[in-house]
DNA sequence: TGTACATCAGTGAACGCGCGTTCACTGATGTAC
DNA sequence: TGTACATCAGTGAACGCGCGTTCACTGATGTAC
C-alpha cells in the first residue's frame, strides 16, 4: 500500500532516528535490518526503497547520532549559563552518560567500530568530530582561556578517551575514577 | 587423527594469538570461527575441543592481547633507556600505531566493542588497563614527577581517546593533528 | 471538479550465504598389563 | 620392552538460524485529462 510522499520522507526519518540509536547500542554488526524497520513500525522489504544498503544507512545514521549529541552539549549549556563549559564536561563524564550508550556520545559508542568501516562512515564522525570541536573552542574562549586548536584536540581526546576507558572495566569504583582523572585534567587544561 | 598433548597445547596458543590480532583487525562480530581456526592452520570443528564458545575466546583473546600490548611497550622503553616515558608516548601516538590496528592498542582497537561484550571480555580488558596503569604510573615516577593515580589515568585517557579519534577521521592533516595534541598534552601533565 | 490510470511505498516471502554450534568418525597418542 | 586397547584432538559435514538483499504483488497516492 502506498503512502504519501510526506510521510514516507517521515518514515525516512524515523528510521535513521531509530539506526542512529540502535547502532549506538548494539554496534553496527551487532542489530540487523528486520529490527532496525521494525524500530520504526516498518517491515524489512521497504528498507531497500529508502537506503542503498546498510552502510548507506549506517553512514547516515552515523550522522544523525553526531547530530544530536551535539545538541545535547547544547541542551547542557543552556541548562547552566553560568558556566556552560563545566556542565558540558560534566554531563560528558558522569555515570549517567557512562550507562546511556543509545543515548550518547556516538565517538565513545561506536568510536573503534567505526574506524574499521568505509569513507562515508568516517566522514560523518569527521564532521561531527569537527563540530564538538568548534563548540569547545567556543566555550572555552567564552570562559576567558585561550582556544587553540590543540587545546580543544587534547580536551576531546581526554573525553572521549575518559569516556571509553570507564565503560570498559566492570568495577564500577575504578571506571568513576576514570571519569574524575579526565574531569580534572579537562578542568586544569582549560584553565591553563 | 589424535594429536600430542604438547601440540594440542601449542595449538590452543595459536589459535588465542591468531584471534587476538584477527579481533582488532575486525571487531568480535567481524570475523567467524572458520576463519580464527584457518588462520592457526585447523578447521572449524576442532574449535569445540579448546574452547566453550566464542565468547569464552574473546575473553581469552583480549587478555593475550592487552599482555601482548604491554610487551609492546616494554619493547619502547627498552628501546630508549635514557627517556622511557617519552618513547611510549611516541610510540603509542604515532601514525605507524594509528594503521596497525592488528597489533595496537586494544583498547582502540576494540574499546567500544569491549563496552558491548560480557564480563569475561571486560574483565580481561580491567587487567590489561590496570598494567598500563602501572607502568605510566612507574615511567612517570622515574621520569621525576609526582606520580598520582588520578595523573596516571589522565595520561591514559588522553592516549586513548586521541587514537581512537586520529582513527576515526578520514582527513590525514586531522588525525596527526590529533595524535600531536595528545601528545603535548601527556607531555605537559607529565611534567607538572 | 471528477474520472482513469500510472506510480511507487510498503508487504511478505524467498534467495543464497555464513554464522555459531553439534556430531559421527578417524587414527595417532597415551595407558595398562 | 612390547602388545592391546582406550582416549581424544582434529576432520568435515550437518544443524537451525539470521543475515543482507531481491522481487512479485498490493493498493493508496499522485497525475493527466
Amino acid at each position: 500500500m502506498r503512502v504519501s510522499r510526506i510521510q514516507a520522507e517521515q518514515n525516512r526519518q524515523t528510521v535513521i532516528d531509530v539506526a542512529s540509536r540502535l547502532f549506538r547500542e548494539h554496534g553496527f554488526d551487532g542489530i540487523g535490518l528486520k529490527d532496525l524497520m521494525k524500530g520504526a513500525g516498518l517491515t524489512q522489504g521497504a528498507f531497500y526503497k529508502q537506503f542503498a544498503s546498510k552502510d548507506d544507512l549506517a553512514a547516515q545514521a552515523s550522522k544523525r547520532a553526531m547530530e544530536s549529541a551535539a545538541d545535547r552539549w547544547a541542551a547542557a549549556t543552556a541548562a547552566n549559563p553560568g558556566d556552560p563549559l563545566a556542565a558540558v564536561i560534566a554531563f560528558y563524564l558522569s555515570m549517567d552518560h557512562r550507562q546511556e550508550r543509545m543515548d550518547g556520545c556516538p565517538v565513545a559508542a561506536l568510536g573503534s567500530d567505526a574506524a574499521r568501516q568505509g569513507t562515508g562512515v568516517k566522514a560523518s564522525f569527521e564532521a561531527g568530530i569537527k563540530e564538538y570541536l568548534e563548540i569547545i573552542g567556543r566555550l572555552i574562549a567564552a570562559s576567558g582561556g585561550e582556544a587553540s586548536n590543540g587545546k580543544t584536540m587534547a580536551v576531546l581526546s581526554t573525553m572521549v578517551g575518559g569516556l571509553m576507558l570507564s565503560r570498559v572495566v566492570n568495577d564500577p569504583d575504578l571506571a568513576q575514577a576514570f571519569l574524575d582523572a579526565a574531569t580534572e585534567q579537562v578542568r586544569d587544561t582549560v584553565a591553563a
